[in-house]
DNA sequence: TCAATAATGACAACATTTTGACAAATAGAT
DNA sequence: ATCTATTTGTCAAAATGTTGTCATTATTGA
């Protein structure tokens, strides 16, 4: 099986395969790249007791404007609702998290960073900006732009 | 929380918030999209009694042309070598994968696909590849270029 | 309005993954 | 060739995530 099909394409040359192994090379890619980002952010956030489920979580709400619910964050992070309703309701035992009214919704609750979990959030920071500034130096932002753009058009077809 | 520095801009313009704004956006988008693909990849696999943890497995394998070991594949799925042996054992024992002499390696075996594997391949590609076609019809290849380059060259960053 | 549909919280069982540890094999440097 | 650092297989424990279910709340469409 080794060079089937799919795989006859040399690495160097896979940027010229047609547009479905292109998309195919894309997807594993994504994965490969999802699991480095997660080991950067643990490697970031070692010394502030932070783990991915939580530091994930922290950045989701902390990039929402309107406010977020625990299904909201789960959309937002691709999870089930119950994996995040698990790491909240331990992060609000933690103090970290706040469960406030929702006006639009009686029962589900809105997910807010408390006077600590701000604090966390100002010390992730203090790693964060940083690591996304120096990853980023050498990347043209239409670049930054053109792929962000392109991921939110996958992301809407497969809602 | 509702509204921080980093909240501050609206949704529909976040495409041109500075770049530091921009990739953390990315990387939260990142995240969503490797759920939903891994959604995707499993509605699509359901009636080939494949789950995510298989089909990434089957995936990288069949897109390397090398061969790849256990670690290997941890690597390109960015995933622990741990997670991978396991899974890779049971496929093993259900006849899907074969270890197979590695002559780099005395102990780290090539982890190929056996004859009932690569007819599960068969299977597999006939679901994804009206998948990927789909999924691109719409997006100019130079787009899929840049942002699968741009992807590696993050990966690049924190391997 | 009202009935049907979808979303949510809560709980439980199960699957998957990570992390840590240790010995054996390999790769790299000198 | 030898020493050192890295990689790998293996095992176990802990953390994380998924799936299924059911009652309750919201939303949608007629």
């Amino acid at each position: 099986m080794i060079g089937g099909f799919v795989g006859r394409f040399p690495r160097g040359r896979s940027l010229h395969s047609p547009k479905r192994v292109l998309f195919l090379d894309l997807v594993l890619t994504l994965f490969r790249l999802n699991g480095l980002l997660i080991a950067e952010g643990d490697a970031m956030t070692k010394d502030l007791g932070l783990t991915h489920a939580r530091w994930k979580v922290i950045g989701a709400i902390a990039l929402s404007n309107a406010g977020l619910t625990v299904p909201g964050i789960a959309r937002v992070l691709g999870q089930s609702r119950q994996a995040v309703q698990r790491i909240t309701d331990v992060m609000v035992a933690d103090g970290i998290l706040v469960y406030t009214d929702n006006p639009k919704h009686k029962r589900s609750a809105l997910v807010t960073l408390s006077e600590k979990g701000q604090d966390t959030y100002t010390l992730l920071r203090e790693v964060q900006d940083p690591w996304a500034i120096e990853n980023t130096e050498d990347i043209p932002i239409e670049e930054l732009e053109t792929t962000l753009r392109l991921i939110r058009r996958l992301i809407k077809k497969f809602n």
